[in-house]
RNA sequence: GGGCCCGUAGCUCAGCGGUAGAGCACCUCCUUUGCAAGGAGGACGCCCUGGGUUCAAAUCCCAGCGGGUCCA
């Protein structure tokens, strides 16, 4: 780390008089304008200091330091950029939440594939951090939802000129100092008591010195300087224990916590009171908390102490509180007491905020990805709100926050998170009913419930331990819930995931220039001439490159074009087209032969209905936003030429009547023939415009982005085309599944494809028709009349069974004698239930009975036994399934068995006398 | 995306190779007419679907469909 140090060398510090120090609690380096200081500033090294006595001239609110802030940075030369959504994976595949402000702009332009929208800019980025989720309420500091305010600047060195998307400096360490300086001064704080720690930054394969600015025990901001990247050969050991090297871009990424920042002006016991002092007030009054006089002092003087609380450093809280108590002369338990119930308000103000923003942000409860998240924090707040007994509904509270937050889908919201209440409920119902069982299992045993129970209750059903505890109490059984309890959880998934394949290269692809597509150029054509400029022999064909093409690769859900590539003397089959890394490959069935000219054709019918399909797609979302909210947003989708699919992100399923409704927007679009508009925007000005619901089907890279417009849908997307909507034909809806939680899956038809998929339907309806003698319309009733009268039949089949065996039983001429016990035994080839109920009917007279039977392809036998004689109807059954070369058995009293040898059931039981006999006097 | 659990009467579930069960609900009768009322009787099952193993599958194996849950 100490390589580092000249890096914080700052001409600033040098004019401005700082001195660098060492602090003796903590270790650490920092610089300081006041000579006398000694101590870094930050807890443990120093207390909070600004609770009761506010850091700035003024108080404000949330909204006004946000203001505050933004506007500051705009009057200094910074552009002021609207916030991107929570759900980072809505740009990028390597994260799911929005943790920081520089999540916005990584990876496309901090690697400057892609220009900023404005250089430098100022935002203030709504954040989630789940890794604090178990601060959340009793630190006094930690929120899981947060606003990062930021100002960036994005460099690259002269010296590689414009190779990046943007270049030269704007600003750098320097400025960037003394412009935070700048800010806490325009707020009115002593400059003097400002601390700024060198702590240099690393992650997501970046690193570079850093600051951690300090100001009254509170950390206010940090100031990255990105400036390396990972590099085995690099200069820098930095604390991750990689190595890394300067790169060519270096960019400013600080972080000014909005809400540390409001604290600080107001300078209350904590910042949630700071921050939402509505919600607070509301929840106290509705939970019934109202604190003595006394009591609210003790709770001020336990807020500022709580500093020192962090699970993550603090090994145990218990503990932790401990000491708190001592500290304040009170008793712990007392404490912890007075403590729990405002910590769990606390919490529930920040996980509504939360909620608000994926909720807001259009992010829907599944059991994968963002939604697993946001489902996880929605019943964490559900039994918080049960635990500390308020009584408002959640959507209500979720509301409270989403109206602050000026979100404008707040319907959808409520009805989103009544539903996940619903199957909260269901679950906790469900798993209630399963606790109580295993209770009263284990209490008639009077032995607790063992841990692997607990971690199935967990695993498999979502119950947590504490909730077994409490059924399990109330029944009478005892659980021990080990403190490990969660890494035993963790245990049970260990060594699960899959091995990612490497993606091959190709060395020979490097040399060769990017392939002209002119697919864009103009849709409807499909020929063209080109020049080939390699062919690569694969294990199959050949990959054929050419220095421009019509053929579409795969991509985007699209498949390949297929075609032909021919000269004077040979034509070869196109059978798939791959793109890589600009350079398209014709994976062909023949050598066209390097350096010839090719006249390329399509397969017309099969790009037609590409591209039938691929409008029609987009017209689909389009229609289930109408139809079902404008939370749907694309999860997938593949398109092919006689069925396509989209995948939508939805929280319920889609019923008949949506489908239909569906059906009935998007064909209504056909009928009017509205054009199908291709433009290239900046991808700045198409963000503006139409948010990040662009980039349904992924995120391009590029100055310039390909839209798709029809109607008012428009999307980012690099397929192709028809150009009205009209030449779709018709759009007929095949299918709607669910593909997991919170995703469902539309399959549908386009174009003559839709007429073929329709016959299929119709076909299929006829023959059943057909085989029920009765009109297409008719088949429901019928087949419902059908079904009924079957089962009908089954009863009555029965009946008549049990009263033949009755019946046969009845005649009894074939009654033998076996030792004083009247026995029968006889063949009668009926099924197993025939058998069982002609022997119990025997039985019921007090007879022994024998039965076999040859149907059904093998020879079967029965044995029943009246109480009180001594004959084990297992061991009969045993020994003659084993002369007719199977097997056997059964209780006692009534036994079955059989074998293969149909020819030696009737010597079988021609033994059978002799057999009852032996087995009798065993 | 991966792991795990579950599909049996209208509902909640038991059964886990050998004749499909219980409680609640339902119907009839009796006894009582009071906070989940008691008694007697009755009806109600493609044991999710399709393959396989077996003399025999609700039960074991495989695949599918449907539901749930945990993790990234």
């Amino acid at each position: 780390m100490s390589e580092l140090e000249a890096e914080y060398r700052l001409d600033y510090f040098e004019e401005e008089g700082f001195h660098r120090k060492q602090c003796p609690v903590t270790d650490v380096h920092f610089w300081t304008r006041d000579p006398d200081r000694e101590t870094c500033g930050e807890p443990p090294a120093d207390d909070y200091s600004f609770i009761d006595n506010p850091g700035f001239d003024e108080e404000y609110t949330l909204e006004e330091m946000r203001e505050e802030f933004l506007s500051f940075f705009e009057e200094h030369g910074h552009e002021r950029i609207e916030p991107y959504p929570v759900a980072a994976n809505r740009w990028r595949d390597d994260v799911l939440l929005t943790q920081a402000s520089i999540y916005d702009f990584q990876p496309l332009v901090t690697s400057g594939q892609t220009p900023p929208p404005a250089n430098p800019l100022t935002i203030s980025q709504p954040c989630i951090r789940m890794q604090d989720i178990d601060n959340v309420g009793k630190t006094g500091r930690h929120t899981m939802a947060f606003e990062m305010m930021a100002h960036h600047a994005f460099n690259a060195r002269e010296e590689v000129g414009d190779e990046y998307a943007y270049s030269g400096e704007v600003y750098w360490k320097d400025e960037t100092v003394e412009l935070c300086d700048q800010f806490f001064e325009h707020m009115g704080a002593d400059l003097e008591e400002i601390t700024y720690i060198e702590d240099p930054w690393v992650g997501g394969g970046n690193a570079g010195p850093a600051f951690e600015v300090l100001y009254r025990g509170a950390e206010l901001a940090t100031l990255v300087f990105m400036s390396m990247e990972q590099d085995e050969e690099g200069d820098y050991e930095m604390k991750d224990g990689n190595r890394y090297s300067p790169m060519d871009t270096y960019i400013v990424d600080t972080g000014y916590g909005l809400e540390r920042w409001t604290w600080v002006s107001q300078g209350t016991p904590t910042v949630y009171e700071a921050v939402y002092p509505d919600m607070i007030e509301f929840l106290k009054e509705n939970a019934g908390i109202s604190l003595s006089e006394e009591e609210e002092k003790l709770v001020h003087r336990a807020a500022k102490l709580s500093g020192y609380l962090d699970i993550d450093e603090v090994d145990d809280l218990t503990e932790a509180r401990a000491d708190v108590a001592e500290e304040l002369g009170v008793d712990s338990a007392e404490l912890t007491e007075l403590l729990h119930p405002l910590e769990t308000i606390y919490a529930i103000a920040d996980h509504c905020r939360t909620l608000a923003y994926m909720f807001g942000d259009e992010i829907v409860p599944s059991n994968v990805g963002t939604g697993y998240l946001a489902r996880m924090v929605l019943r964490r707040t559900k039994r918080l709100v049960d635990d500390v007994g308020v009584d408002a509904p959640l959507d209500e509270l979720v509301d409270m926050q989403a109206e602050r937050l000026d979100y404008d889908n707040r319907d959808t919201i409520r009805d989103i998170v009544r539903t996940e209440e619903r199957k909260y409920r269901e679950t906790l119902e469900r798993g209630r009913r399963k606790v109580e069982n295993l209770a009263v299992e284990y209490a008639e045993k009077a032995e607790s419930i063992p841990v692997e129970e607990l971690i199935e209750l967990y695993d498999s059903h979502g119950i947590q331990p504490e909730m077994v505890e409490e059924i399990a109490a109330d029944r009478g059984a005892s659980v021990e819930v080990p403190d490990d309890f969660y890494s035993l959880v963790a245990e049970r998934h260990e060594g699960e995931g899959a091995s990612r394949e490497a993606v091959e290269r190709s060395e020979r692809l490097a040399n060769l220039p990017e392939t002209e597509r002119l697919y864009y150029d103009d849709q409807e054509r499909t020929e063209f001439e080109a020049v080939v400029l390699d062919v690569i022999e694969r294990e199959e064909g050949y990959d054929v490159v050419l220095d421009q093409t019509m053929f579409y690769p795969e991509g985007g859900g699209q498949p390949a074009d297929h075609g032909t590539l021919a000269n004077d003397d040979t034509t070869v089959q196109v059978t798939d087209v791959q793109i890589r890394d600009g350079i398209v490959l014709h994976r062909a069935d023949g050598n066209p032969g390097k350096g010839e000219f090719v006249r390329g054709q399509l397969d017309v019918e099969r790009r037609r209905r590409l591209m039938r399909h691929h409008t029609a797609t987009h017209v689909i979302g389009y229609a289930a936003r109408q139809v079902l909210g404008e939370h749907v947003r694309q999860a997938g989708a593949q398109k092919g030429t006689r069925r396509s699919r989209l995948d939508v992100r939805h929280y319920d399923r889609i019923s008949r009547e949506e489908v239909k409704r569906i059906e009935a927007v998007a064909n209504d679009l056909v009928m009017r023939n509205v054009s199908v508009k291709q433009h290239w925007p900046d991808r700045h000005e198409a963000e503006e415009e139409h948010g990040f619901d662009l980039y349904q089907g992924g995120i391009p890279p590029g100055q310039n982005i390909r839209t798709i417009t029809i109607d008012d849908d428009v999307q980012a997307c690099g397929g192709t085309h028809v150009s009205r909507t009209g030449d779709i034909g018709t759009i007929k809806i095949l299918t709607t599944e669910p593909v997991q939680d919170g995703v469902e899956r539309i399959a549908f038809a386009a174009g003559d494809a839709a007429i073929e998929a329709t016959q299929r339907t119709e076909d299929a309806l006829y023959e059943a028709a057909d085989v029920l003698d009765v009109t297409p319309e008719d088949v429901p009733e019928t087949a419902e009349r059908f079904f009924t009268e079957w089962k009908e039949r089954g009863k009555t089949i029965d009946r008549l069974k049990t009263e033949l065996a009755e019946a046969r039983a009845a005649a009894g001429e074939d009654e033998i004698d076996v030792d004083g016990t009247p026995a029968v035994v006889r063949r009668l080839d009926g099924d197993a239930d025939e058998l069982r109920a002609t022997a119990n009917a025997l039985v019921e007279e007090g007879t022994v009975a024998v039965l076999g039977s040859a149907s059904g392809g093998s020879a079967q036998f029965v044995v029943g036994v009246p109480d009180d004689v001594g004959i084990n109807a297992g061991e009969v059954v045993g020994r003659l399934a084993g002369r007719v070369g199977g097997g056997g058995g059964g209780p006692p009293d009534f036994a079955q068995g059989g074998g293969p040898d149909v020819d030696a059931l009737d010597d079988a039981l021609d033994e059978a006398p002799e057999i009852l006999r032996a087995v009798r006097s065993a």
